[in-house]
DNA sequence: GCTTTCTGTCTTGTATGCAAGATAGCCAGA
DNA sequence: TCTGGCTATCTTGCATACAAGACAGAAAGC
């Protein structure tokens, strides 16, 4: 990254510090963001951080939680369910698009895939999450569409704080088999075959959350009081803590 | 909507009002949005319309031009194709994911439906620009998903705002027609046929565009001193206008 | 010991002030 | 008439000041 420019480049590299921090597991759910803090570090007033964190209110990434501060979010459980259902959605549509799969493209990923594997042997375990993501966000890229590629960044790095939430053990070699195979079908050139393999991959990882464990540990008082559910709050619509 | 709270509504106002005027075609792109007249216009200062702001540039729905002004966005002709194509991997992987159509969700398309075709008998087309663009919303929020709700209601928004660039003519029956296919296919619970519907219907409304007509009108000017071509930014990328 | 109240501190919410770039219009000069 | 430059004005960029709610910890009352 260039440090030369000063202006306009200081909000978006807040963004993403935060977001690729968020994407290699450094930066747990729930992690509180200081406006101060912030502006501190980077060397900035709050004004800038505050546009910072209300977009990445609006990526679904932070909420504030109001006059007590910016959070990482802790997606719920219903939240959880979302996230994956829209990726399954997505991946799934975007997979059964393609049409051929490119020399650029069967390298990259073949290469993404050797990555995969030798964190494996190392057991970087940060590394592996970072590399887990990725692998979905190399196929998004492969498609060339930007819209595409920001939104399932996002999406992803959703489903990581999701799985620091919920996710007992990691089934890395799980994962990686599942990447391997839908990468064998995208070599085959049968997209539809690879975009079922996505379906079920992502509901394998699914499956092996605990969506019972950790927020809102209210939920049977809640529902024993019939108080409403936690909302599935909406990226966008407003939230009532 | 209820006015009685003043704070945490405004800016979600300021944000609701611009997208809403953008879906039912009053806003067209291009459209100057000043700081200080919004300011004004909804009584507060300009520091809650800059994060309004910043919410929606974030969206994709306006731009910022540095020290010159926000503008609602104009796509360009690679702009355009990419939403077309990510509508199509959106809604087509959603289709494809439904397994029911309730009765509610049944009554609620059929209703639309009604809707349209009183909107065409009536001639009334901001009625039917917005009605064309919300069936496909209609759609998602029938999956109950939030996050893709969202996502379409945006990528709505960009698709009418590239309807005003690039469509001379509005072929209102023909898209009726197609919304009344899916429906059909959805009925029959045959979602893959609704899919494969949905994407030929929006790959009829894309060709009906004009892709050479509009904005950019320096393209040859900038290709014959071989300039670089306006960039098919991301949503949250650089813009260098 | 337990509860309640109060107060100091920390947080974000919002407005405002000033800096600095962009633009349009005028004016002068060729 | 056309060109170049100047200036007045308008725009956003950014920092800062102050308001007001939330919270923790001490103090007081029982």
């Amino acid at each position: 990254m260039q440090d030369s420019q000063t202006s306009e480049t200081t909000q978006k590299a807040i963004e993403e510090t935060i977001v690729s921090g968020i994407l290699s597991a450094r930066i747990r759910p729930g992690t509180r963001l200081s406006e101060n803090q912030l502006a501190t570090l980077f060397g900035v007033s709050r004004t800038r951080v505050r546009e910072a964190m209300m977009r990445l209110e609006t990526r679904g990434i932070v909420h504030v939680s109001p006059r007590r501060g910016w959070f990482v979010v802790e997606p719920s459980a219903e939240e959880a369910i979302a996230v994956y259902e829209a990726r399954r959605v997505i991946e799934a549509g975007l997979l059964r698009s393609m049409r051929v799969l490119t020399g650029a493209g069967r390298e990259a990923l073949d290469a993404h895939l050797n990555e995969e594997k030798s964190a494996m042997t190392a057991g970087d375990r940060q590394r592996l999450t970072y590399l887990m993501g990725d692998f979905h966000i190399r196929i998004a890229e492969l498609s060339g569409n930007a819209i595409i590629v920001d939104i399932l960044r996002d999406l992803t790095a959703r489903t990581i704080l999701i799985s620091m939430l919920y996710q007992s053990e990691f089934h890395a070699a799980q994962s990686h088999d599942g990447h391997c195979r839908i990468f064998q079908a995208m070599q085959a050139s049968d997209f539809g075959r690879a975009a079922e393999l996505a379906v079920e991959h992502l509901d394998e990882v699914e499956m092996g959350l605990d969506l019972t464990a950790r927020p809102d540990p209210l939920s049977e008082l809640r529902s024993s009081l019939s108080l409403p559910p936690r909302s599935v709050s909406s990226t966008i619509g407003p939230k009532k803590p």
